[in-house]
DNA sequence: AAGATTTTGATAGAAAGTGATTGATTTTCA
DNA sequence: TGAAAATCAATCACTTTCTATCAAAATCTT
């Protein structure tokens, strides 16, 4: 993992807890907690945070402001331009899937209002209210780390619905996460949601994504891949089952 | 718990309360009486607090609007008391149902961690994520005025669950944001909830609360009612199909 | 492709935080 | 007032976290 994402994380998790331990960090980019450490050190150096024993704290000063994370952050504005994109496919009456993770989620702004949404994602449940958006939720097991639902009864849940569309995150919430094996538990809702499906979506900001997460979500059902940079190789291998639309600038 | 967590917890007790006392302490940060007592001389020396005999004591040198805080405070007590006596209803191994409603979200603080919780209320997602227990939410229609989720969808969601116990708010959500009438579909979700658990907890910290709401819930199944203040005509009325606890200082 | 540089993970000794105990001090209440 | 109860500061043993250092792995140069 590069090192200015991790970087990302840490000041995104502090933005949001105020505090956090070095453990939590630990498992949350797959790095040593020397890494962990060293990243503190710096970005402590660089005055955008407070090292306390066990982790480290938010300051209160005045650098709180917006660009805190913004400058810290180089990967957000392709994700943002993917996801404005994603939102132009979706049209008024639709009956839409949003996935649980970072990418899709940035797609709530730009929706239009007369649309219903389902979703397993509890961290669109707030933006999705704020806007109106009729929105219905996945009954199951709430997943701490990335906050999407999942389990059986979520499976059994989801099957009531049909979708026009859906949206999926490529590894999901694992790019914000920092996780590169798609956990096994949100793929299998992510397959099912992509079969009740008419037409499904999948969403990468991400580069270099590992071919297997790819091959896992894509190969079982046609989809159009939304990104912003793709090596020949995978357009190559996968041209045939899957449309793949490029954003730039 | 890192330890500007806990002095946040002592802090913001403290502004609510004005006093605090070092058992309360304890028993809210699971922490030992030493590392209260080491946490209280530091916010001493910091300026944040007084230490008096037995606890701590808010100072009143600028930073206080007395009439603010008090105002605020009224309505708190009563519903943190009832919330705090019915979560000590709760065992371990129990799983149970929270209602959705801000009388029940306050007994989130004081749950103990080996349980698990299946809640319609959206707004108790965070709090219970952040005390990592295991939770699962029910499926449907998320209203947004009162954050619950309601509809057919939910019931059916419901009914794959059973429970040890089940905590019901009794103008639940309304309280709050000022309904007198309860949303039929919200009370829908209630009785089946109730229904489905070997044990119901109606808590109430409304002295007056609307004869019609009360009976609609309470009338329907044996359950027990938490409350802090009870006209004597509904203990008559109603003695005879449940418990009343009241719950005072 | 070989070497230099940077990043990373592991380890050990030092430092800090924690919980229990003990005996002193304060408060309570008869 | 005086005895019992509650609260307190001080200390000890124990656990967790921290710093510093080094070698392996990855990345960059030439």
């Amino acid at each position: 993992m590069l090192t200015p994402e991790r970087h990302r994380l840490i000041l995104q998790q502090l933005k949001e807890k105020g505090v956090v331990k070095i453990q939590d960090l630990v498992d949350l980019t797959n790095s040593s907690e020397s890494t962990i450490r060293r990243d503190l050190t710096q970005l402590e150096d660089d005055k955008f945070l407070k090292r306390i024993h066990g982790g480290a704290a938010r300051l209160q000063g005045k650098l709180q402001e917006p660009s805190m994370v913004e400058k810290a952050t180089k990967n957000l504005q392709p994700k943002k331009r993917i996801a404005k994109y994603a939102s132009s496919l979706v049209e008024e009456g639709d009956c839409i899937f949003l996935d649980a993770g970072s990418t899709v989620m940035e797609m709530i702004p730009y929706l239009p209002k007369n649309i219903v949404v389902v979703t397993n994602g509890l961290m669109h449940v707030k933006p999705l209210l704020d806007r109106d958006i009729p929105m219905y939720l996945i009954g199951g097991y709430a997943k701490p780390k990335t906050n999407a639902i999942i389990g059986r009864g979520a499976l059994t849940s989801l099957e009531l619905y049909r979708f026009d569309k859906c949206f999926m995150g490529v590894n999901g919430i694992h790019t914000q996460f920092g996780y590169t094996t798609p956990d096994q538990e949100e793929a299998m809702i992510k397959q099912s949601a992509i079969a009740l499906s008419r037409e499904a979506f999948v969403l990468s900001d991400e580069s270099k994504f590992s071919e297997i997460a790819f091959a896992k979500i894509a190969d079982l059902h046609e989809a159009s891949i939304i990104t912003d940079e793709l090596s020949s190789e995978f357009q190559d291998q996968y041209m045939s089952k899957t449309t793949i639309k490029v954003v730039k600038e």
